[in-house]
DNA sequence: CTCATTCTTGAATGTGCATTCAAGATATTC
DNA sequence: GAATATCTTGAATGCACATTCAAGAATGAG
């Protein structure tokens, strides 16, 4: 006869902050206090532990990806245009890096899904819906003419996440806008050609 | 007027695995004592403490690593072949996951660089030697007339460093061989464009 | 063979952490 | 406005872990 006073949006966002800046294992359940503004009991009761915690913020993480990437891929304008904006986005990111501004789903997944089935399990699907929205991106461009290599559209979501994944891991590396900007270019190119 | 018993290469890379395996965090003490065969004392006394012992593990990475490098590109064959070899030999590092196969610059990258200025210098330092290493490699090719495209040889290296790291992370969720050496082959010809 | 030095052993220590839980606070219902 | 149900609070619990250390074992020198 109550309701909940927290905003478990921002409560999950908060956990992902935390967990994108020190990862997982690191992040303490007072970390993670601090960073949702829950206190330990509320954290257990809604969602049953720091693991809980974790599958919930990625929940989350998804889900406002998700929008985003509807927010740029919108119909109406070209889809090349579109996708080099996507990448030019991720660079941003990259540069940007207030500490560790990695996607939290590459970043649990060279952490702990070789030590959880489940984890692991949540984590690849949500990749592999991400490879087939691009995949859909690819094959409008194809059916509009726009591409003409002998790479089918999955191939060339598949060359592209890789791309992705090598870029955050090198932005640690070289955080030089520069950098990032011309390797970003020639991936785009490489993934058209 | 005693010397130590154990053999400190073997120690390192026994180390080395179990960092690999769990990560440095997870990595337990009690996990270090069964990989290495040293008991607490004598790691403590030979390495100071957990986070030394990692230290010394990716010294002994970065030599073994260098070692097999040489070996690949050696003098007597064709630049390009040593290249694809090479990239080749990854794809079945990753193939054969014996659970988390990843390069542990990398993996400790992800992990802990951004927690520790130290080690996160030590880490670009040898991911600095590695593509130092491949630049003169590409420059060689270059001076031979094998590569034509406007890259120069430092950012080819750069490009293929980014595309080893995603092919990496790639490995995680599609550890087939013939998606990833599809990728690879992909990832060779775009680099020596 | 004896002594001195260094290495090895592994139980003991203290700390930091995830998790629990009972008391208190707040809302909803009748 | 009382009663009830639900949520919140944060100190208490117990465990796992990194680290220490003192006793024991092995080696080399004289």
């Amino acid at each position: 006869m109550r309701n909940a006073e927290f905003d478990r949006a921002q409560v999950l966002r908060g956990a992902m902050s935390a967990f994108m800046h020190k990862g997982y294992t690191k992040t303490s359940m007072q970390d993670l206090t601090q960073a949702t503004g829950l206190h330990p009991g509320s954290i257990y009761c809604a969602f049953s532990n720091k693991r809980g915690l974790l599958i919930a913020a990625i929940e989350q993480y998804q889900q406002d990806r998700n929008e985003q990437f509807k927010l740029i891929f919108s119909d109406s304008r070209p889809v090349l245009g579109n996708l080099k904006t996507y990448l030019d986005n991720i660079v941003v990111e990259c540069v940007s890096c207030d500490s560790q501004q990695a996607c939290l789903l590459t970043k649990a997944l060279n952490e702990i899904a070789a030590q959880d089935d489940e984890i692991q399990g949540i984590i690849s699907q949500n990749l592999k819906l991400w490879q087939n929205a691009l995949t859909a991106q690819f094959e409008l461009a194809t059916t509009q003419g726009l591409l003409q290599g002998d790479l089918n559209s999955e191939q060339r979501a598949q060359y592209l996440m890789m791309g992705i994944y090598g870029l955050r891991t090198f932005a640690h590396t070289h955080p030089q806008a520069e950098i990032l900007q011309q390797l970003a270019d020639k991936l785009f190119t490489d993934v058209c050609r």
